[in-house]
DNA sequence: GTCTATATCTCGATAGAC
DNA sequence: GTCTATCGAGATATAGAC
């Protein structure tokens, strides 16, 4: 691809982790992508939300990439999510709290105004939920609960880095990964630790 | 209070379930809450980010009243846990996927831009935590657990919701609402139905 | 493929009459 | 407390040269 046209996609998916697709200007993107103004009516000559379907597509493969990096590496399911809870927590520290998901914050954005964009951000997350599922399954979930368990797991883990974000502390996603983890080794038939 | 006010606030809360804080804009709020241009800055002579302030704040005790009404009306935890989930289909349905948590949007559009509104967030949620733990302790979960139990609920539900809208579906507030029941059973000492 | 200039619109906010 | 008019800045988008 492209050098300026990925370096816009990019960009804008760290300016939708940070500030939303409403809130992420079209100036401020080529000023931080340090692109050129006509290259972006170039790339996306159906302006900010082809923009916004492109980078959302491709947050889509970068984070399923991502959660099968860490089932590869941790077939272990109750391991694999306290490493994907752990991974979150790192990626908020070590950015300030400004790292969060652009999925959600698109989603919450756009989903009631701009239908193609919510396409794009349901698409995603169903992307992830086949990827967590995938690696579930080869960890021994059993195959009914799987597709559940791993819509719970990315619904968790969701809502803490809302919340982890709102109060500046990474309070939320260790509690809520522990209980996450709880539940998974329930789900593999586990006894939980007494 | 005045009716002008509260009626902008009220309106304001809608649209930033809706649309976010970054897409809500104050002559479109002023419009449906049919309240003339000259009140808003009467009201809110710090503009935007006052009203703002003042939506979240009251969004925060909106909210929270409710938690304690099912917590009244559904002592027992799990139940209540259910209740919740179901409360948010319903919301979910009725509204078309338009209503979603005005703190959750906001949060996402300005945690890491405008640091007033982000504490703001931080508070409500804080607000809704501590509901939470207050109800999960007269149903009986050991003071030790109940805090943490209670933002393990509250990120679990806010994400299903983000994920429900995005999807157009309820599918995710249930499966993730089946799993939070389990393991508030859990928390209880209950036995997982087998 | 990039540059400059600009059109058009909407944003949040203000002024001053009443 | 509300009205009208308007400001300046920013938004997205376009035009035409190179």
């Amino acid at each position: 691809m492209n050098d300026t046209k990925e370096r816009l996609i990019r960009t804008g998916e760290e300016m939708f982790r940070r500030q939303g697709y409403a809130g992420s200007g079209l100036k401020q993107l080529v000023a931080e992508a340090q692109a050129p103004w006509g290259s972006l009516y170039h790339f996306f000559p159906q302006g900010k939300e082809q923009l916004g379907e492109e980078v959302l597509a491709y947050a889509a493969q970068l984070y399923a990439a991502g959660w099968d990096r860490i089932f590869a590496a941790f077939p272990d399911p109750v391991e694999a999510v306290r490493r994907a809870f752990r991974a979150e927590v790192k990626t908020l520290e070590t950015s300030g709290f400004a790292h969060g998901c652009p999925i959600a914050s698109v989603t919450l954005d756009v989903a009631s105004t701009v239908e193609g964009l919510r396409l794009s951000c349901a698409a995603a997350f169903q992307t992830w939920i086949e990827a967590i599922t995938r690696g579930l399954l080869k960890g021994g979930v059993p195959e009914l609960a799987a597709s559940d368990l791993a819509v719970f797991i990315l619904s968790s883990l969701e809502g803490a880095i809302v919340l982890s974000r709102a109060a500046r502390s990474t309070r939320a996603l260790k509690q809520t990964g522990a209980y996450v983890e709880l539940a998974v080794a329930a789900a593999l038939g586990r006894q939980p630790p007494a």
